[in-house]
DNA sequence: CTTGACTCTGAAGTGTGCATCAGGGTTTAT
DNA sequence: ATAAACCCTGATGCACACTTCAGAGTCAAG
């Protein structure tokens, strides 16, 4: 079940062999063994990381983070404090993350549902959605 | 209240004077009327969508995502069942966000977790937390 | 044993989303 | 009335995440 050859680990991921070789630059994926005449070989473990970094991507998180997100539990020297501290600050993110699609998707529903009652639109509840959070237009940081 | 400069929507949304520009080109904001000697001038409205903007990226959405957003509602000559479909689909879009992001966290809270109990980490649980929902990984599209 | 599909490396190019610079004009405070 | 702070346009540059060459070797099928 395993030995697979760029193309097909690309194709089973849905990416492109280019993007399978740029990943391993950027130590996303691991050197993979190769054969006598340098063709690189992979195990299926590879097809599943590549998936799991496309849709990290979908979410927001840049290569950076989830480089950080893949190596969370094997840093180098790192204590298990250290690691229990990252990856709650990782969990802050997602949350923040959560939170805020909650209130795109509560401005896209209101959207949908004045589309049902009305024929007509006419204020903008996107626009609304996110601004309760903030207070005035004046509030500095 | 209104009449704001553009260094003032700068500050107020927390973007540069350059990006404002910029999202004007891209026609992300509406062309602001003008000074005599050619300053822009806007009101509060520009502010809040400077900043729905900022929040919008975050989650992922591209500008384009955003322009589609933005317009949704005063589509030139669009059904109302148009927009309806429009902001059904991106509703579609933001639940699966939602629902990788839920297994994201279920997959570093294990993590935490596992720290706590032990100081032993097995397996990748990263890896985990995307995987069900695809089955084995020979299936194609 | 050749044709076509696949793979290799390394370098250069692309699209997105701005940031920076060059070379000016304008406003405001002192 | 002049310096500081702001604004203008248009061009160029930059980080990220790839994509596209260019030029060559490998392998399976007929």
């Amino acid at each position: 079940m395993s030995n697979f050859r760029i193309g097909q680990v690309a194709k089973h991921a849905r990416v492109t062999v280019e993007t399978i070789r740029f990943y391993e630059g950027q130590e996303l994926i691991p050197e993979p063994r190769r054969t006598e005449s340098g063709y690189r070989l992979y195990t299926s473990e590879t097809i599943r990381r590549v998936r799991f970094i496309q849709r990290a991507k979908e979410l927001g998180f840049s290569l950076k983070d989830i480089h950080g997100l893949l190596t969370l539990r094997h840093e180098p020297s790192a204590a298990c404090a250290d690691i229990k501290a990252k990856a709650l600050n990782k969990i802050a993110d997602v949350e923040e993350k959560m939170l805020d699609l909650t209130r795109i998707r509560r401005a896209l529903t209101d959207l949908v549902e004045q589309c049902d009652v009305e024929g007509e639109l006419s204020e903008c509840p996107i626009l609304d959605a996110l601004d309760e959070k903030d207070g005035w237009v004046g509030d500095e940081r």
